[in-house]
DNA sequence: ATGCATGAGTC
DNA sequence: ACTCATGCATA
């Protein structure tokens, strides 16, 4: 509603609190940590600036949704905060040789907007089902994220510069009037969602949803897995052996992508794109088993690394109930949030992003 | 296996 | 400033 400009007065204020935003880790200190248990503080007082109704309410749902769902997996971790990135963010370092890809698109994207503001009662699932529905109508929208029409390939090389591992192989193009999408090469998905078999899309040249079959995704990166543990690989191995491939515009991938591909933990979109090559590298591993890779990374000099920043539980805790209500604060609304919470802004920004982002993928993604 | 982060490409 | 694909660091 009133949204404009930014502004960060930002700065860490901390009355009294003997809650620990933050904790330092030592290397070599590690043990205790996950013995503790979290404390049941269900109202959080610390509102001021915000619109504390919301806060207060979107706490108090948090709280009551987390004691409910609390099956979720988090061995809540004491927080711990590393950091000492200076300025540089990491170019790294990587292996990565790069590929020169191209991917031309366009595509509408729903950018936000911005609900009035309040929303009220709602338990974090219905807001959940419901922020995905609009994502997906929203200005056809990410075709929902997972459910985006990929165009991946990136067929033409490109006076670009470097970029890592595969290009993006489709980012945001997903919308139905990618000019991409009917470049016959690409697996275009159709927008909507991908569970539906059922639901098909209209219009749009289709493509073979064979394809973009989460059935089929599934069943593959099942297979996946099995093999590649039968070839005695490690997640990290296919990763950088994919640069070994020399297919055009791959390289290599971290560990973590090939581990998010077995698990599904991807947009459905990443999925149909990493697909092809993982299969690729798959029958090359089989077919020529007596080979090796011995392909150990460049190091770097002492540099600096990147740390990673933990977030309290009870922060967390607060950002959930926070996103239930509203997925997509403005940038006022983070800094508020992030005010509150004595964590910098930018902390909270990327940790919506990152919310947004798994509330699209693949595995438990609606319709699925 | 995952949390927090970077960066490209867009809008 | 957002989305998406990815990665480093870490549990």
């Amino acid at each position: 509603m009133m949204s404009m400009n930014s502004k960060q007065p930002h700065f860490a204020m901390h009355p009294s609190l003997s809650e620990p935003k933050y904790t330092t880790l030592h290397s070599s200190s590690e043990a205790i940590r996950r013995a503790c248990l979290q404390t049941p503080q269900l109202q959080s007082n610390i509102f001021a600036s915000l619109d504390e109704t919301l806060l207060a309410r979107a706490e108090a749902l948090a709280a009551v949704d987390i004691a409910v769902s609390q099956g979720k997996t988090h061995p809540f971790k004491p927080d711990a905060t590393y950091h000492s990135m200076t300025t540089v963010p990491c170019s790294s370092t990587s292996t990565v040789p790069l590929a020169h890809h191209h991917h031309h698109h366009h595509h509408h994207h729903h950018q936000n907007l911005e609900p009035p503001d309040i929303m009220d009662h709602i338990s974090s699932q219905s807001l959940t089902l419901m922020s995905s529905a609009h994502d997906g109508s929203g200005g056809g929208g990410g075709g929902g994220g997972g459910g985006g029409g990929g165009g991946l390939i990136s067929t033409s090389s490109h006076p670009h510069s470097h970029m890592h591992g595969l290009g993006h192989l489709s980012h945001q193009a997903m919308s139905m009037n990618s000019p991409l999408t009917h470049h016959g090469l690409l697996p275009g998905h159709h927008g909507g969602s991908q569970g539906g078999p059922g639901l098909t899309n209209t219009g749009i040249p289709s493509i073979n949803d064979s394809d973009t079959d989460p059935r089929e995704l599934e069943a593959f990166a099942e297979r996946f897995k099995q093999r590649r543990i039968k070839l005695g690989v490690t997640q990290a191995d296919v990763g950088s052996a994919l640069a070994n491939l020399k297919i055009p515009g791959v390289g290599s991938l971290s560990q973590s992508t090939i581990c998010r591909f077995e698990s599904l933990t991807l947009s459905h979109n990443n999925m149909i794109a990493l697909k092809p090559i993982l299969q690729a590298w798959l029958e090359e591993a089989e077919g020529a088993q007596r080979e090796k890779m011995s392909k150990p990374d460049i190091y770097n000099g002492g540099e600096k690394k990147r740390k990673r920043t933990s977030i309290a539980a009870p922060e967390k805790r607060s950002l959930e109930a926070y996103f239930a209500v509203q997925p997509r604060p403005s940038s006022e609304k983070i800094a508020a949030i992030a005010e509150k919470l004595d964590l910098k802004k930018n902390v909270v920004r990327v940790w919506f992003c990152n919310q947004r982002q798994k509330q699209k993928r693949m595995k438990f993604s609606a319709t699925h």
